[in-house]
DNA sequence: GTCTATAGCTAGATAGAC
DNA sequence: GTCTATCTAGCTATAGAC
């Protein structure tokens, strides 16, 4: 076999920047190539299903971020729960360039994007619940309390995200990821 | 002059569907035509610069909306504070279908969209904001509070409808107006 | 596995009859 | 003002050389 140009990873990153910003639609496969640095061609090979094919595995690929910088964050059992807070806080705070970029799941939530996609959107919103219905358990909310709170923190930072690009200012995604903060202390 | 075939607003509210369904991208002008009941080149008669034309018409249209619907009804003098603020999220509820429909502000916020549209964006969501700026104001919030829970809201707003929408959870949006109705009361 | 070249189609946009 | 017919460019996707 002759070797992969590009990494696995690289590949995901490139195709994930470009659905992001652009949306499905918006995604030319030329723009996806560019991205990548590989031709057409050789993402057909990569992936026979074409654009949906590569969106999924972006999701899949995201899912797995998710998975490792914020479920296994939030309930790892060695750090104290304000620690692992922070530590997550901090980790979604790049994965959104500090609110510049374009959240994933959002940019693939139109009417087609979310026929072809909408289970994958809703197990990665559900494990970002998830993890931070965990973390309100271990500061002592009752489970009610705390599922209420995770939920309204995935509005918080889906609603910051958008407000603040619209408004074209920055600073209210950090500010929100403080109020964030705050709910759980 | 021959007549008009459809109404000014009739065509807004087809070109509005389409748009916040499926995005700028995702919106073909036999999309477009089939929903607005015109042929693709009647409608580059009535929008000679195209489908840019069109969405700035649509942004146009609804920030018209929003004047008259949020800005003016949150603001009238006439009406009980209290009063003013359910009529608003009643309007509110019913322009995104109880959370069934997509923001167009969202639907326009990809890469390009923001560079064609931003501004327009932008001004729509500050209208917003001063609108309910003014209520909290009326309810004895200090300017700076009133400020910072009218940003609130509408990222409540945004977030309700991207997280309802992804978890297939309709009845949260009507549960985040029910809260928005709390901070002002 | 990656590439160049290209097929087949649909997009946005226009010409010209009525 | 609206329509049918059509243009060109760009799209997704594939064939086949290396």
């Amino acid at each position: 076999m002759r070797p992969q140009k590009v990494e696995h990873k690289q590949l995901m990153e490139g195709l994930l920047l470009v659905l992001r910003a652009k949306g499905y639609d918006g995604a030319s496969l030329s723009d996806l190539a560019t991205a990548t640095g590989l031709k057409k061609a050789s993402l057909y090979h990569r992936f026979p299903g074409g654009k949906q094919q590569m969106t999924e595995a972006v999701l899949e690929y995201v899912a797995e971020w998710v998975e490792a910088n914020i479920f296994a964050v939030l309930t790892d059992p060695a750090q104290p729960a304000k620690k692992r807070l922070n530590l997550a806080l901090q980790n979604i705070d790049a994965l959104y360039h500090r609110g510049k970029s374009i959240c994933i799941f959002r940019a693939l939530s139109t009417h087609s994007g979310l026929e072809l996609f909408g289970q994958q959107i809703r197990a990665g919103m559900e494990k970002y619940i998830m993890a931070f219905t965990r973390l309100g358990e271990d500061v002592k909310m009752d489970l009610e309390t705390s599922k209420k709170a995770a939920v309204q923190t995935l509005i918080d930072i889906q609603g910051a995200l958008i407000v603040s690009k619209g408004l074209q200012q920055q600073d209210l995604f950090g500010e929100t990821l403080a109020n964030i903060a705050e709910r759980y202390s």
